[in-house]
DNA sequence: CGATCAGTTGAAGGGTCTCAACGCGAGTGG
DNA sequence: CCACTCGCGTTGAGACCCTTCAACTGATCG
């Protein structure tokens, strides 16, 4: 599906701070209330229905958020969790200087706001990719929540777990590779999660532009182009502005072991290396040969 | 203290994979069983005391790590959740090619083992930096804990909340900047959490060395260590191997704030920058004024 | 005391940033 | 309807920061 034009998400996902509501996170119309929320909420996270009958006072809504629109700002008092429903979200911070760090992408299953619960405002943002719903906890609610249904503290404690595992992941994508490299990387973790959602791995949507792949990978969006050109160049990837299909996974995960250093500092290597010769690099020569 | 020389902790903090227990959470010594345990965890956590009489069939102990233990190892069974007590402890993943990516150091009262929770086996390897001591509680006594004493589950959650918000803020630190700037907001994350275990902000001894600061940072070691010497010729630090005095703090914050690109795509600048002429980046050329 | 390792510094090369230009699509308003 | 504007994505060219290799110092240890 899908088959508009280039920029169809354009107007949707542009610059936020748009049509955000700020505060109030309860204040849009809730399109579902309590009877079976918590239900799918906690299916949502993986959990196993339990005796949720409990909890009838505790409200939890099914809101709906637009393309663009925010779910929270930084620094604007947080006084709610939320659990995607559906579509993609951004969480991101920007800087003093107006450049807009992204910090992570959640879709389906996750949870928002996560790291709000230590503090009275929202340390990051969060805003829409597109058109998306999530379900919304007070926090004031959580505590009396966990003790009325258990199996809700502890899928907040998987959750949140889930969030800290992603955010290392990535953390161990930015840190010590090269720029086609935490592409490569980048799509397989974006691979992996879209087949936890139970769309395909090997072809599917992006739902953010390049900039802010960019933002995320922590280089330049002309280096994403370049290296989405270098994938395909290698056979590994068919790119068409936000199409993706991966034609070569094995080959895409083998590449994305690269590592920075090719010969390490640990001095008895437990595995010996025998196809890595001296005076050359490695990658940019794997990817220019593979490329020829 | 600890006037000894460059190397002191060499013999503790070396590689890893030396005198760890792998599994076995609670095969070591306990120094201290349950009764005041559970106060001094959430204590720890920064939660106030409560009714704390009713877990008294759960074990929790209080568990001393030698310099160069592991605490966890990648990929082994996990059966347990810490509290840092005391110490400075290192999180990282070993690469298939034998390369340690660090993704966090953890100190005085954070948890460690919380991406574990959801998944049966560590995700990452934890290994103390110094002589340190944690808490240990069993998985399985999760649950149970978090319903017989209600502020363990919130302070556990605050704890896991605040570890996802240090680690976004390495993402942010990892993604976007120069290698001095990214050392300095290490340096600067780095005091605000000494400050809040009660150690001086301005002056502390690094427990790790530059490889692994290198690792963390996602640059080579040889450029943490020519960053530190830009940074003191800017006279914003004195370092004398580990040991690290922050001499000016508000210009290190300033410094700090070094975006990427210096004229970023908010046309209305808010800040105007009269020192820096074209044909040139600016931010090396700042360091480099500032040294001379 | 030789071996080893952490840390520092220098020199050369290359990958990425930055600036620039171009094509393309969408929205706007004449 | 169509020029116009705007933003996204792509590609090229030059500058430069970082990586890599190398050598050196100093300290620890067997």
């Amino acid at each position: 599906m899908q088959t508009q034009g280039r920029h169809a998400m354009t107007n949707s996902s542009q610059n936020s701070t748009k049509c955000s509501t700020g505060g109030g996170a309860l204040s849009c119309p809730p399109l579902k209330t309590h009877p079976s929320s918590f239900a799918d909420v906690l299916q949502l996270l993986g959990a196993e229905g339990a005796d949720l009958s409990a909890a009838s006072q505790i409200p939890m809504v099914l809101r709906r958020v637009h393309g663009g629109e925010s779910l929270a700002h930084e620094g604007t008092p947080a006084d709610a969790l939320f659990f995607v429903c559906a579509g993609t979200f951004k969480i991101f911070r920007t800087n003093e200087d107006g450049y807009e760090q992204v910090l992570a992408f959640a879709i389906r299953g996750e949870v928002l706001g996560f790291d709000a619960l230590c503090m009275d405002s929202y340390p990051t943002a969060v805003s829409a990719l597109e058109e998306s719903s999530v379900y919304v906890v007070l926090k004031r609610d959580v505590f009396a929540l966990s003790q009325l249904i258990p199996s809700f503290g502890v899928a907040l404690q998987r959750a949140g777990s889930m969030t800290l595992t992603r955010s290392r992941e990535l953390v161990e994508l930015l840190a010590a590779v090269a720029s086609e490299v935490k592409l490569a990387r980048f799509l397989i973790q974006l691979s992996r999660r879209m087949a936890g959602c139970g769309q395909s791995p090997r072809r599917f949507h992006l739902r953010m532009g390049r900039r802010e792949i960019a933002s995320l990978l922590g280089v330049a969006h002309e280096t994403v182009s370049r290296a989405f050109s270098a994938l395909a160049a290698m056979g590994m990837v068919d790119v068409s502005d936000r199409e993706v299909e991966i034609l070569d996974l094995d080959g895409l995960k083998n590449f994305a072991r690269s590592t920075r250093r090719h010969l390490n500092e640990s001095s008895e290597s437990r595995l010996p290396r025998p196809m890595v010769q001296r005076s050359d690099t490695g990658r940019r020569t794997m990817a220019r040969a593979l490329a020829a």
